[in-house]
RNA sequence: GGAGAGGUGGCCGAGUGGUUGAAGGCGCAGCACUGGAAAUGCUGUUUAGGGGUGACUCUAACGAGGGUUCGAAUCCCUCCCUCUCCGCCA
């Protein structure tokens, strides 16, 4: 969410930013705010009156004057008229303020200043490319479905009996390699200090809304309406939203998280994107890695949480590149964001296997995650970042094609071998 | 699923209609004491919104929403959540 008091003060510098992503309607939110803000001001005059004289008529009492004597039934009668006003400008002021959030929530965070201006995913930036000399060098390369099935340790056919289309089992070498992944990738973070937390992956609509989920897109979740409960679409908002309404003390920051879960996404509106293979999934595991900072550290705890997830690449010598997402590509709630993608030989391309984005105070703002300096008055908002690191079924994607071999077997990466016991799969 | 208890400030915990924004404690900050510290003593310390350049000021908030009343943390209703015991179960 972004801060309403900097809208009502620079709203020319917000709607200059906010045009870098798109359309937005901020007239109306000015004018709402104006509307409300003048209610405000005519209904707490009436409440600080009112209080008046509820005090007045406990001090008369108190003095001995009788409750029913004329001076205090004059108050009372008084009293009596405030309250009636009160119950109309009451609902009033309560509309507008829904009407004001409803509005707020569904404007992106502002591009931090240094995000690239761009209108789409062509104008990403790229930063800068690792490990091109581990690019297989071979004409026959097989995408890593066919090496999967070949192998019998991906089965997306048995899968749609049991679930839908989009869905895989993994079976075997293949179970084995997702589980060996998955602690490798968590061992290395625990590590480099991140506390793993294993969070529910049943959520509440208010943790989807701290972290930007909801209102705009509940149709790319899965939810049990009968319980109001909704399936994770990512572990950054099970971890983030363990700090949601709470005042930290400065001294607690920065806490650095990870943890595993599955994820589960609609994917709608990407129907005919991706339908083979493990690269879109309704459900999918990944290793998340989330921060909650100070706002002067954010900027380099973001950079940090970068080379943490790319890390994770190149033990594995997984070409990768690093690309800067521009204004117009940028995710709902993010300021900043870095995309690690990581080279698929059968697409001949990069394909996305981590996000990587600073938000700045949006999500502790919908969250109201604050903390505290010893000393100092009030409270301030903290900074939350998160990234992937990375997603396992993409991360065995990219193992399974860039370490085939041209009798259809496939290398275990070295970095696995102590987790999987085997050199070949 | 059945029975009961409870939700109060950063935390613990009092408080059943009128200076209760809320006792007391912890924590935190300042001061005193000390060579320095610990211990001790004193003082201070909620958050959010509005108005004001500012000193400051108004309002709201004791799980949420409604009701009674001139006045509610306190009484009534509805909902949510947590805990304990029993049952069932991975």
């Amino acid at each position: 969410m972004i801060d309403l008091k900097l809208l009502r003060k620079d709203p020319q510098g917000v709607q200059a930013r906010l045009r870098t992503r798109g359309d937005f309607d901020l007239g109306s939110i000015l004018a709402l705010d104006q509307q409300q803000r003048h209610l405000e001001e005519a209904r707490s005059q009436l409440q600080a009156r009112s209080n008046q004289i509820g005090k007045a008529i406990g001090d008369k009492i108190k003095a001995g004057i009788a409750p029913q004597s004329p001076e205090i039934e004059t108050l009372r009668a008084e009293g009596t008229q405030i309250k009636t006003t009160l119950s109309e400008l009451e609902p009033q002021e309560r509309e507008l303020k829904a009407q004001l959030e409803t509005l707020i929530l569904t404007l992106p965070n502002l591009p931090s200043d240094s995000t690239p201006v761009g209108k789409n995913e062509a104008e990403n930036v790229e930063v800068r490319r690792w490990g091109e000399e581990y690019i297989p060098q071979r004409a026959d390369l097989k995408p890593h479905w066919d090496i999967g099935e070949a192998l019998g340790i991906l089965d997306f056919k048995r899968s749609v009996n049991v679930a839908q289309s989009r869905f895989v089992t993994l079976v075997g070498a293949g179970a084995a390699l997702e589980r060996a992944l998955i602690q490798f990738m968590l061992n290395r973070h625990i590590q480099a200090g991140y506390v793993e937390v294993m969070p529910p992956i049943l959520i509440n609509s208010d943790s989807l809304q701290a972290t930007g989920q909801l209102p705009k897109f509940a149709e790319e979740s899965f939810k049990c309406d009968a319980d109001d409960l909704w399936l994770a679409p990512t572990a950054e908002v099970p971890v983030t939203n363990l700090y949601r309404d709470q005042v930290l003390s400065a001294e607690e920051l920065p806490i650095h998280h990870c943890a595993y879960t599955p994820c589960f996404r609609r994917e709608a509106g990407s129907y005919g994107r991706d339908t083979r293979g493990l690269i879109r999934l309704h459900q999918f595991n990944k290793v998340e890695l989330v921060k909650l900072v100070h706002p002067d550290t954010s900027a380099q705890a973001h950079e940090a949480l970068v080379q943490d997830a790319a890390t994770i690449l190149e033990a594995l010598k997984l070409p990768y590149r690093v690309l800067e997402l521009c204004t117009g590509d940028l995710g709902f709630g993010a300021a900043k964001c870095y995309d690690l993608e990581v080279w698929l030989p059968s697409a001949g391309c990069y394909r996305e296997i981590s996000s990587c984005s600073n938000f700045g105070d949006f999500q502790a703002r919908r969250g109201n995650i604050r903390f505290k300096e010893a000393g100092q008055k009030g409270t301030q908002l903290v900074h939350t970042l998160n990234g992937s690191g990375l997603a396992i079924g993409r991360t065995m994607a990219a193992v399974l094609e860039n370490y085939q071999q041209p009798n259809g077997q496939v290398r275990v990466p070295e970095v696995l071998l102590p987790y999987l016991g085997r050199e070949i799969l």
